[in-house]
DNA sequence: GTACTGTGCAACCGTTGGGTTGCAGATCAT
DNA sequence: ATGATCTGCAACCCAACGGTTGCACAGTAC
């Protein structure tokens, strides 16, 4: 649906319940949609929208075994978004810097190390 | 509105409109939303509401000389997202240490580099 | 002064998103 | 075989989102 997997992990990492999902999983290692559902105040399938979002953003991969299905973490999609986001703050510390060599203020360094 | 800054920042982010933005003033150092509207297939007014959800989410600072308001960027709410991506990659990475220790297979580390 | 540009606010519209309920199919234990 | 789980799919609701148009106001230029 959304074409762009950049924008695919950070909208999957805007809302507050996939973060705590993610959480959850990269704590425990591998959890099924009812674990989780039991201890968080929504539903079940609520839950499995939540992980059918992280999985098409590269966050997480089911694996069926059985009649369960366990979620493990997938973290070369949080990368793309962390190298993304070390571009940006690389791009804007290249500006601060040539700025502070005309400024030549004073505090120091501290590129936002991203 | 939002309570959450880290759901702010993900959310801004999520956005491939709202992405650019924020690439075009971290190249340029700061704009303003007439300059951006004219490169962009959109209305003035839907960049600015961009604007406003950057700057919400802390990711973005307005400041206003004369008749027109400059964005700058405001590289702390990037560190913020980035810190939380490099904790849950740390905690899956432990994991895979740990597991990696009973493992012992070929496929050397790799950690996810985040 | 008048005209032009930049901004902000408000209303409106179509689509997406998080959540629910309900139901049907697999798998496991007895 | 029967019942209890675990799962997946579909429909539906309501709120939020991205985008538009229209208008009113503040600075700048002439």
């Amino acid at each position: 649906m959304n074409e762009e997997p950049l924008g695919a992990a950070f909208n999957a990492l805007a809302d507050p319940t996939r973060r705590q999902l993610v959480g959850m999983i990269a704590e425990r290692g591998s959890v099924t949609a009812s674990e989780m559902a039991r201890e968080f105040p929504i539903t079940r399938q609520a839950v499995a929208k939540h992980l059918a979002v992280l999985q098409e953003a590269g966050l997480a991969e089911p694996a069926r075994s059985g009649r369960e299905t366990r979620y493990a973490l997938r973290p070369q999609g949080l990368a793309g978004a962390a190298a993304w986001i070390s571009d940006v703050g690389a791009e804007w510390d290249a500006r601060l810097g040539r700025l502070e060599r005309h400024a030549a203020a004073g505090e120091r360094g501290r590129g936002s190390g991203v």
